[in-house]
This record gives structure tokens, sequence and C-alpha cells, in this order.
DNA sequence: TCTGGGGTCCTATTCCTA
DNA sequence: TCTGTAGGAATAGGACCC
């Protein structure tokens, strides 16, 4: 999808249309979640801070994401993307791949039902998306971006929309193209490629694995380099199970009363917990993220031996791990996840094994909350230790625009 | 410029066990 | 019983993607 948190905002709201608009990084710490193609010509982009945002685009109107909106609208185009093939894989909210193979005979060629899905979006979600067309996933995202629209200082111009790839033109598309195209190279890599001399795929396909893989490591080196070859295994699998949830904030201020951060555990406990619970999951493995003022990250977990899934439970390994962190220079950010998932039917009481309370009350105190708050919002229900000044503390938006509004009724 | 939040995957190190 | 070693799991960190 083209610039999509930010075209739906601007569909949502029609006084935005024509307007540079960011969604997302309203606060002094944030970052641009996405934006209007009227923003990027004025050289603002995704993942940029905030302050850099407005330095380039003092005009531009800033928006708190609505997260659960750009779910619900990434739910219909899902329904509009399978009835082109079953076999689609979502990749975050906005993109998907989509193996064709088996839809020839009735649709026809890909080019056909790459322009045909493209007006579906258009008519049905009045959203602009592009396409990418090629033998591999790699072909058809590389293709895909190829098909969007570019902004720069002169102004937007239009993309094809739709890019094919032709079989055995793989080759001479990725040659010219900088090793950054390629899946996996980010900063680092680049940076690392750089020092061998190398800045296009092309190079890259001259460069002997055996120098890539002692430069970047074996696994990556020799991905990389088949991926330079334009060779890409790997299919399109529909239904990638999960395999980890978690919840992460930055605060407003860096926070090194250790009180408080027990406080802000607990909570995000609750919140992974009740991921965990609303898609029949729970886990072994709890991990407390933390990142200080200078960005240093510090992460300790603890694998346990039977899988959980309630705040409690997750909050109470979460709180060992953050009682053995350094907390007192003060921390810009912290994180509680949960990893080695498993169906939650496999899953119990961690509270069972510990010989706490009965294990059948607390399930259904459980279920009871998981109900009350789905009826009345995240703040309506909480334990006493999540309790502030300000009654059940649950994020501020104004900080944290990701999560779905909390309601205050 | 100064860096969010939700994830995945890979690598290196440490610990435990055979 | 002690030591060395190899392999697997757990742990921690880094890079990357949308």
């Amino acid at each position: 999808m083209d610039a999509f948190f930010a075209a739906v905002e601007v569909l949502d709201d029609p006084g935005l249309v024509g307007k540079p608009v960011i969604v997302g990084g309203s606060g002094a710490r944030g970052v641009v979640a996405s934006c209007t193609y009227e923003a990027r010509a004025f050289g603002v982009r995704s993942a940029m801070p905030s302050v850099r945002a407005r330095q380039l685009c003092p005009d531009a109107v800033f928006v708190d994401g609505h997260y659960s909106r750009y779910s619900e609208v990434s739910s219909q185009l899902h329904r509009i993307l399978q009835t082109a093939t079953p076999l689609v894989e979502p990749i975050g909210l906005d993109e998907a791949f989509l193996d064709v193979t088996g839809s020839l005979r009735l649709l026809g060629e890909p080019v056909t039902i790459a322009h045909r899905l493209r007006r579906t979006v258009s008519a049905e979600l009045s959203l602009g998306c592009s396409i990418g067309v090629g033998r591999s996933k790699l072909i058809a995202k590389l293709a895909s971006k190829a098909a969007k629209p570019v902004a720069s200082r002169r102004g937007i111009e239009p993309g094809p929309g739709v890019v094919v790839v032709p079989k055995g033109e793989e080759g001479a598309f990725l040659r010219p193209l900088g090793v950054e195209a390629l899946w996996g190279v980010g900063p680092a890599t680049a940076g690392r490629l750089h020092d061998l001399g190398v800045t296009t795929v092309g190079q890259l396909r001259t460069l002997p694995v055996e120098v890539l893989v002692r430069k970047i490591g074996r696994a990556q080196g020799e991905r990389l380099a088949r991926l330079a070859q334009g060779i890409d295994p790997d299919p399109v699998v529909p239904d990638r199970p999960a395999k980890s949830v978690g919840h992460e904030e930055t605060f407003a201020h860096d926070i090194s009363d250790a009180v408080q951060l027990h406080r802000h555990v607990t909570r995000m406990a609750e919140s992974v917990a009740v991921h965990l619970r609303q898609n029949a999951l729970a886990g072994r493995t709890v991990t407390v993220k933390l990142k200080y003022a200078d960005f240093a990250l510090l992460t300790r977990s603890h694998t346990l031996s039977v899988a959980v899934a309630t705040g409690t439970d997750i909050g109470a390994v979460a709180h060992e791990l953050l009682g053995t962190m350094d907390v007192a220079s003060g921390v810009r950010l912290l994180g509680v996840s949960v990893s080695a998932l498993e169906r939650e039917q496999g899953a119990r009481q961690l509270s069972f094994e510990l010989g706490g309370v009965d294990p059948t009350r607390r399930q259904e105190v459980t279920t009871a909350v998981d109900a009350v708050r789905a009826r009345f919002g995240r703040a309506a229900v909480g334990t006493a230790s999540m309790v502030g000044e300000s009654g059940i503390e649950v994020p501020d938006r104004r900080q944290s625009p990701w999560g779905p509004p909390a309601p205050t009724g």
C-alpha cells in the first residue's frame, strides 16, 4: 500500500487531502510512522525523528496513529487479495506476497491479476497500492518498490502502479540497484559491503562467496550471495505462526524510580498476556528490555518449564528480571516480551507449580477481566500495583501513539 | 537528524550434561 | 574422581524489516 497509515488518515478526514500529513511522532521523542507523498516531497521519511520532520516541513499536519483502524482496513485489503489466491502471506499491515501460480487458468496472467487487484483496492478502499510481479518474493518486492510514486523537491511523480520483471530478466533488473535494496542489507551490512568496494548488486554478484562470508558471517553471506543472483527459494507461506509477543514503551522522561518501573512492568505484562490469550497462545521465555539515556540496550530473559499466559505469571518473572538490572541511571525505554510460544491448551498456570491461588479460580478471574476490558477498555480494571495517582495507568497516547486508544468511560 | 513499536533472524557466549 | 570435549539449550546482543 502507498503511504498506508497516512492514506487512511486522509481518507477518514477529507480536510487533509493534498496536505503534508505525518502520522505518529507528535511527542518530543517520537518518529514518523508514515507520511503522505506531499510530506515526502519535503524530504520527510518513515522512521525519521519527528523533530527533524518538523524542521523539514514546518507546515505538516501531525496526527496520532489509529492502529485499530489500520488493522480494520488491513483486514478488508486481505479479503480482496484472497479473491486472487488463498496463498497470501501478509508482511505487516500493508504488504503481502501472493503466489498466483494456481490461479493463472482461472484469472489470467499475473499482470492481469495485478491490474485487477489494483482497481479493486482503489474502488473498494479508495486507497492506492503498487504491485510488483516476479518469479520470487525478492523480485516481486523490488518490482513493487519500482511501481510506487516518487516524491522529490520537484514534486510528486505517479508511479507505474504495476511493474513486471519477466523470467530471464532478473539479472538486468537487479544489477544497477544499490546493495541496500536487497532484503537484509541495512546500514551496518551496507557499510561492511562498502568497505569491500561493493555498492551495487552487480558488483556483489562478482564477489566470491567466501569473501562475503568472512565479512558478514556464514548465514547472511550465503543468503546475500544467492539474493544477488536473483535466487530466492523462500515460498509464500500463509498463516506464519507468531514467534513472540511483546510490548515496549519509550517514556516521555527517563525513569530512575524502581517502584515506578515495576508498576509499568505489571501493566505491560498484563498487556502482553491479553494479546497472548486473544490469540490462544502462551509462552515459556519472558524477556525484559531496557534502553538507557545513552541508548545502550540491555535484555534479560528467563525460560520457564511451563508456558504461561497471565499477567500475574509473566509479571512475576519480569519483576525478578528487572530486579537484577541497574535502573538508577535512568531508563528511557522499558519492554516486556514472551517467546517460545505454544498453543494455550498446553499452557498451565505458573502459580500451580509454585503453589499459589487455586488455578481454576484464577482462570475464572482472568476470563472475567478480559471480558470487562473488552467492553469498557483497559483502564476499567487492573491489579492494585497498576494504580497510580490518577487511577489505573494506561499508556499516554501522546507518548505511545501505537496502541488502540484506551476508552476513559 | 538522533533515533518508536512490534516483530524476525542470526551470532556469540555461557552453562549444563553426557 | 578429575579433566577435557562436544553438543544442545539458554541467554544476550545486534541487525534488520514494516
